[in-house]
DNA sequence: GAGCTCATATTGTTCAACAATCCTGCAATA
DNA sequence: TATTGCAGGATTGTTGAACAATATGAGCTC
């Protein structure tokens, strides 16, 4: 009986972690990576055999591959006529900004992992996304808010939210590809985000969370605006 | 030219949505209900051979399905030794309500699908509860509690984040198994989920966040508790 | 009881096959 | 010229066989 006890109570240690990955996911990982780096556009379709062949893997791997990257929206298959790589609608980006705005306000107003190391490193992240500006590098612009809001997001502590996080951040990039990949989408939110660090650095958690919310709506707003007049 | 924005308009309209399940799917939905039904138990292995048998496809169209349930954490797969129906441990349960703590409030405080009809809604799901504790339906009590949060959630108006929700909820019912479908995790919290109602039907939605952020803390020390002392 | 060997079960992946579906190009017709 | 119908080709969805690799369990010896 107590055999049995710690039996059960080792079974539940994952000492059988899948670190290595398999062939699917694999694949999976080098075609997100070329879906979210935007080598592979919206729309793209990816045929089985061509991606089987350039990768070297079989049909039935592809496949589950594919799978992975429907399931986290990067991709879509229509039936029988094969697997593109994911177009945001209007809708995607309502979606995307109302999942933003639950998440992020209430992890940096109530985020258990919130504390002054914290703020820290949001200043770290807004200071450094300021130099790229300086050196007019839009892309280190663009990385460096994405690793604003993923800093805020994991103030919550949660891996299942992280995980919906990143999702979502590679959804944005999707997205900010459709839109050629504009600097009006990254440079001027930077002031957006030093607003927001200095509510934290003041210790005003609410006002932070308050102004990220209006800040989410209006890039909203502006990302709309965009896709119904390019 | 107009030809082009046109088909590419069209293009945007989900026409050819996957109405029709692929086979992989509808193995992952049967194995899915069963998982959450309690019919297939934490730690149980599925093996591919046996259920490709049992429900008539081919082992590679076990191997998708599989996939599927591992990305929901319903099933884990160790390499070489097969896939498992999930054992949720202490982690999983901390990070299950670290997540619901940071989702659910903020839906109930910010949600846009705030409205009367909302909160006649979540009074109509709380009091079909009642009715269940009164006829000792358990298991009614227990789908009623799930609603609740369910109707809670929803409120924020985000599919991403309703499909985190049912992730979670799925994710809960195996930790309700693991418990031996103890009506003491479920009845008594019928009570808190009557107070924060109250709450809301007075206006107060701060009140009401709060009273579900120490709701769900106590819940979880409860289900932690008895993890540790079973 | 511990350690070793061998057989078996199962997994991970590939490959071939076939039915079904969709798309494209070409010919015929109005 | 524009439209329609048809055939052929490309691709998908799924199955089943095959093989290498890995883990487990049984039996045997010390």
């Amino acid at each position: 009986m107590a055999n049995r006890a710690l039996s059960e109570a080792l079974r539940q240690i994952p000492t059988r972690v899948s670190v290595q990955p398999s062939a699917a996911e694999r694949v999976a990982d080098v075609l997100r990576e070329q879906i979210v780096n935007g080598a592979l556009r919206s729309g793209t379709r990816l045929t089985e055999e061509t991606i089987g062949a350039a990768l070297g893997f079989s049909r039935n791997t592809i496949r589950e591959a594919f799978a992975l990257l429907i399931a986290e929206r990067l991709a879509a298959r229509e039936p029988n006529r094969g697997v593109f790589v994911a177009t945001p609608t209007a809708s995607d980006i309502r979606d995307l900004y109302a999942t933003r705005r639950l998440i992020e306000p209430a992890a940096l107003e109530h985020g258990i992992g919130f504390s002054h190391a914290a703020v820290a490193r949001l200043r770290e992240v807004v200071d450094a996304a300021h130099a790229c500006r300086e050196h007019e590098d839009t892309a280190g612009v663009a990385q460096g808010n994405q690793e604003f809001h993923r800093t805020v997001a994991r103030l919550a502590e949660s891996r299942r939210v992280d995980q919906l996080m990143e999702g979502v951040l590679a959804e944005m990039r999707l997205v900010f590809h459709l839109m050629g990949d504009d600097p009006g989408f990254h440079v001027p939110y930077l002031d957006r985000n030093e607003a927001i660090i200095r509510d934290l650095e003041a210790g005003d958690r609410a006002g932070a969370a308050a102004a990220l919310r209006a800040y989410l709506s209006d890039a909203e707003e502006h990302l709309l605006g965009a896709l119904h007049h390019p």
